[in-house]
RNA sequence: GGGCCCGUAGCCUAGCCAGGACAAGGCGCCGGCCUUCGGAGCCGGAGAUCCCGGGUUCAAAUCCCGGCGGGCCCGCCA
């Protein structure tokens, strides 16, 4: 039991690669770092189950291009006695390898049966200590689909490293100290003073969003008018007919947010219009907060309290996102963590004065060579000095984040923090990797990834948090549950009324979260929820219905495989039959490959071929009716394997797999 | 002005980093399959200047150079 081989598809790859390596050594060439990717599955199934180019060693060996193919595959086969690895072809100048079938089925089933829930984990030798922050959504409105990707990036990194041995920590930053939480602040103490509604109604963080919205309006509303009152006793049409359309959009934006609330918006409208000076109110309430005055530190605190509230909800208690830290920004303030930070960058050679403004220049710093490369940095880049000060004596959201990510490493003892951040924070980022060298921390600023994501937007849609414009992920995601509800309802087989809500949540959050995890992460995506809630191939709930069919066969066959009388030969018998095991023995290799290259959309890639593929075997090579014995055992083997590869893989991208739906 | 990302059938996506065997899937469209373990299914068909132009190579969707189109970023905002 303990000697179980965890990936033997990997270790053919590995020993195919590991031949033309040594073939290449021998000759004391080396040309390609890493054989290993030069191996793949060849594009049509007379080929073989795995093929190397061997062009590639022809030259470098002085050999022709089919000599040197002929070359590679004796030796494989020289080195195959006691693999999985069967015949070995040379053709055109390619090595192409056939698996043995039933070698690959014993090894691979022992391994399921075995492993089961752990089949799919093949930890590194090394494993390192990573934390992964991901979502970190501004605590002022509700999380949308754009946050929505973000956690299921997140999350599936979080699992796809564990499974390779890693110890991760999944952290979320709370941003409570910029000027969007003093105005939902503003906006919340101006409600309690006129003694409007104070407690949410419905989902906290819906209600937070709108306070929020509301507030944001009637500031923006106030000072455009005074604006225009200005541009109009200066007489300058120009600026006048601009701030007129200004103010036009922003009570068209306050009409609709009335009519979300009136009760709220009125009494907020009255309290907003009544102040003298909201933007020094606001201003006011963010100073006394960065110094932890006890009212304000009550007021904002128990506001995004309120909001984190409702996040847990959707991230913790719908999507099954779990996180282990929960940081506020304002904490690391007030420890004195960003004042440390401040000490030792005045101390640092990079350290320049910007105007008033105390700040860091990383002129010198970006010709270092080693920098360049290992930040990837253009030769003409023009990196801005990156201010850390304020000339009134206040930090900036990009120092404390520096300070931040310091404790990120210190707090885990991390060897690698991996940020899941949005695209558009690319020069922040490097900004922070920067200041992290110039200030003597190479081992932090070369080991912080940020892992970026490009926006999803929602067709026809024009979001805008500060006008209260959005649609939130909770409605979404109700949205995919309803319709997995109804087509559950219309199979109909008396699964009984909870059992049907329990399936259809799970049916609905895979869908969304595999919608959004089959992309790849660089590509800007629409989020079609009619294409999601399609059901069809390519999609969560295709892969889940497969894993319930899997599961149905086994339930019928009484619940345990002979695994006794299973007949390996019954591995080769039948095409489908045979490509559906290599198929499904390729999860531990795909999965490695996944996490080490943090590609989560692989993982969704696979799963769905595989699905496919079962889909295509079953009805045309059936299980139960198998007469004979241990054809019939290797069968109900083959969908066990199945089975628990649908189950971890979706597991590893957050993605439930129901026995039934 | 500079930088980054994206550009593959009507639509969406994989392949690109690590160049190789007729560019792989899905949606939509057309035609079949409910007498076989649940049809959220299966089988077949039509549909592609791989954005354009050069270059490197025995071989380019993939690498290099130059364009074009779209997105994002270049604040004492976050």
């Amino acid at each position: 039991m303990e000697r179980v081989e965890r990936d033997p598809y990997g270790s053919a790859v590995k020993l195919l690669a590991r031949e033309a390596s040594k073939l290449l050594e021998e000759k004391g060439v080396c040309i390609e770092e890493r054989p290993e990717y030069l191996v793949s599955p060849p594009p049509k199934p007379e080929y073989g189950d795995l093929s190397f180019p061997a062009f590639r060693l022809a030259k470098p060996l002085g050999l022709k291009p089919l000599e040197a193919a002929e070359t590679l595959a004796e030796r494989v086969r020289a080195a195959a006695a006691g693999s999985i690895i069967g015949r070995v072809e040379s053709v055109g100048g390619f090595v192409n390898v056939f698996l043995d079938a039933a070698g690959l089925a014993r090894r691979v089933f022992a391994a399921a049966r075995t492993l089961s829930g752990e089949f799919g984990r093949v930890p590194v030798d090394e494993p390192l200590r990573i934390v992964i922050e991901h979502t970190s959504a501004n605590p002022v409105h509700p999380l949308h689909i754009g946050h929505a990707r973000n956690a299921a990036l997140g999350d599936a990194l979080a699992r796809l490293l564990e499974a390779r041995g890693h110890v991760v920590q999944r952290r979320f930053y709370i941003d409570d100290m910029g000027r969007q939480v003093a105005v939902l602040a503003y906006g919340m103490m101006k409600l309690s003073e006129s003694g409007g509604p104070a407690e949410p109604r419905g989902k906290p963080d819906h209600w937070i969003g709108l306070v929020y919205a509301i507030t944001h309006t009637l500031v923006d509303i106030k000072s455009t008018r005074r604006r225009l009152e200005e541009a109009r006793e200066a007489g300058d049409e120009d600026r006048v007919r601009v701030l007129q359309e200004e103010l036009d959009d922003l009570v068209g934006a306050a009409g609709e947010l009335r009519e979300r609330d009136p009760e709220l918006f009125d009494a907020l409208a009255d309290a907003v219009m009544a102040d003298e000076d909201p933007e020094e109110s606001i201003a006011r309430i963010a100073r006394a907060y960065e110094f932890r005055e006890e009212w304000a530190v009550k007021l904002v605190r128990s506001a995004v309290e309120r909001c984190i509230e409702g996040f847990r909800e959707t991230l913790e208690g719908r999507m099954g996102i779990m996180f282990d830290k929960w940081d506020w920004e304002s904490d690391l303030v007030w420890s004195s963590m960003v004042g440390r930070l401040l000490e030792e960058a005045r101390r640092s050679p990079y350290f320049t004065l910007h105007k008033e403004a105390e700040a860091l220049d990383f002129k010198h710093l970006q010709r270092d060579p080693e920098v360049r490369s290992r930040l990837g940095l253009p030769e003409t880049l023009e990196i801005p000095p990156l201010i850390l000060v304020r000339s009134d004596g206040t930090t900036l959201y990009t120092t404390r984040d520096i300070a931040y990510s310091l404790y990120k490493f210190r707090d885990f003892n991390a060897d690698r923090v991996i940020n899941v951040i949005a695209a558009e924070q690319r020069l922040p980022q490097l900004q922070i990797r920067l200041a992290l060298l110039a200030l003597g921390y190479r081992r932090e600023a070369f080991n912080m990834i940020h892992y970026a994501y490009e926006m999803v937007n929602l067709p026809g849609v024009k979001m805008s948090g500060r006008r209260g414009r959005y649609v939130a992920l909770d409605n979404l995601i109700e949205a995919a549950i309803q319709k997995a509800g109804e087509e559950i309802a219309k199979r109909n087989r008396g699964l009984g009324e909870e059992r049907t809500r329990e399936i259809a949540r799970q049916v609905g959050v895979g869908a969304v979260k595999y919608a959004l995890l089959g992309v790849n992460a660089a590509k800007p995506m629409v989020f079609n929820l009619d294409d999601t809630l399609n059901f069809e191939r390519n999609t969560a709930p295709y892969i889940q219905y497969a894993h319930a069919r899997a599961s149905k066969i086994l339930a019928k066959a009484g619940g345990n495989i002979p695994w006794d009388v299973v007949d390996y030969n019954a591995a080769d018998k039948h095409p489908a039959r045979r490509r559906l095991l290599v198929e499904a023995s390729r999860f531990p290799y795909i999965a490695a490959k996944a996490a080490d290259e943090l590609r989560p959309e692989l993982v969704a890639e696979y799963l769905n071929g595989l699905a496919e593929i079962f889909n295509t075997w079953y009805p045309q090579d059936p299980v139960l009716a198998e007469r004979d014995e241990g054809a019939r055992a290797y069968k109900l083997g083959l969908v066990y394997l199945v089975k628990t590869v649908l189950h971890n893989a979706l597991n590893l991208l957050g993605i439930p797999a129901p026995e039934e739906m």
